[in-house]
DNA sequence: CATGCTCAGTTCACTGACTGAACTGCTCCT
DNA sequence: AGGAGCAGTTCAGTCAGTGAACTGAGCATG
């Protein structure tokens, strides 16, 4: 899967997709992403993923346009959506929301909300309040009924993560936050990015 | 990934779907049932997948409730899908959107419409023409305007998945054909399937 | 009853990918 | 210079996927 092209059906796009974001982790290191994480190491902890592997997902995502990786202020490296990329939120809701049908008893582990009026999402990521289709960086995410506070990890990049805020906003680790105008910097950025390209 | 709970993050509706469909070839399966594939033999030769992990995937798939399997009328084994199966159209669809948005610059390689009034889906399940949010039985997929001809697949199973259908209807091979009756009892039972437990 | 067919599933040797832990090399801070 | 944080790399062990051949059940035919 890592090569080009191992699904034969050339005529399917959902063997094309997959070919993309169909391997392991791939698709809960996008759903970091959109949650605000952007840093090597924080996806490593967050996700418990073996670093190797992180590298080379990573590598292919940003060769794919999914991201874009480049150097930070500070001299650090992050990784960030692009609009193909955004493109990814109605997939990642749709797998999100089955799980949530068949394995969440007690409702939905997140919901999403619009963040201009506060209004719950449907299935179809369209405001109950105003009944606009919501845009990605309008998007507010937050725990639901289904969120189990008892076995939440305690790691600061879960427990922002775990935050309510909006898509793609970068999460604040103790050490960016001292970073003069760090966040607030990233979180335009962040906004820009997934706006005007779309 | 085969073992229950792989991924640790147990507050992740998105982790849960990814540890039943997130592995190689299993969405694969999945789209294929929902096309009308239900035997061994085609899931097989259509998706060259080899015949030991396709094992897996089904037995995986029916322990989890994704699909059924019974043997029909003249002792053969079927796979079709459960109500959660049918439940997972909506990210098959995402997936195929994004795919064709982004890989099949000559438009959509399928498209789905509604079989009562021939209407074109929109992106969420809407029919265009009179805007209801269709049931995956009512959807009729037919090759669209991306679709390419001249590098489809000629075994049987695939000219048969790539002629317009409605979803969930069995694909019919020589030899089912000549079975009096069977194509039409299995589509009546495909219905059922579909729609009551639901 | 022997033969041959289809079909579902198993077996097996091989290969390639994933895993986890330790390590490298860079930059910033003091 | 010394230490800490970060983004990767390396490596040996393991596990899952691959492809081809095989098994065994059920059916049909002569």
């Amino acid at each position: 899967m890592t090569l080009p092209s191992t699904y034969a059906d050339r005529n399917c796009s959902l063997a094309r997709s997959l070919e993309i974001v169909g391997e392991r982790w791939t698709l809960l290191i996008i759903r970091d992403v959109f949650f605000g994480v952007r840093r090597f190491g924080d996806f490593a902890t967050q996700l418990k993923i073996p670093r190797a592997v992180l590298t080379n997902r990573l590598k292919f995502l940003v060769q794919e346009g999914v991201l874009i990786r480049d150097d930070d202020a500070t001299g650090g490296v992050e990784y960030r959506l692009t609009a193909k990329g955004v493109g990814l939120w109605p997939v990642v809701r749709a797998l999100m929301s089955w799980g949530d049908a068949f394995y969440s008893p007690s409702g939905v582990k997140r919901a999403e909300r619009h963040d201009q009026d506060g209004g719950l999402l449907d299935h179809e990521g369209r405001c109950q309040d105003c009944g606009l289709a919501v845009p990605v960086p309008e998007i507010r995410i937050e725990p639901g009924p289904g969120f189990d506070r008892t076995d939440s990890d305690h790691d600061p990049v879960s427990v922002a993560i775990n935050t309510p805020r909006r898509l793609l906003e970068p999460i604040m680790r103790p050490r960016t936050l001292s970073a003069a105008g760090e966040g607030e910097r990233g979180a335009t950025r962040a906004a820009e990015r997934a706006d005007s390209p779309a």
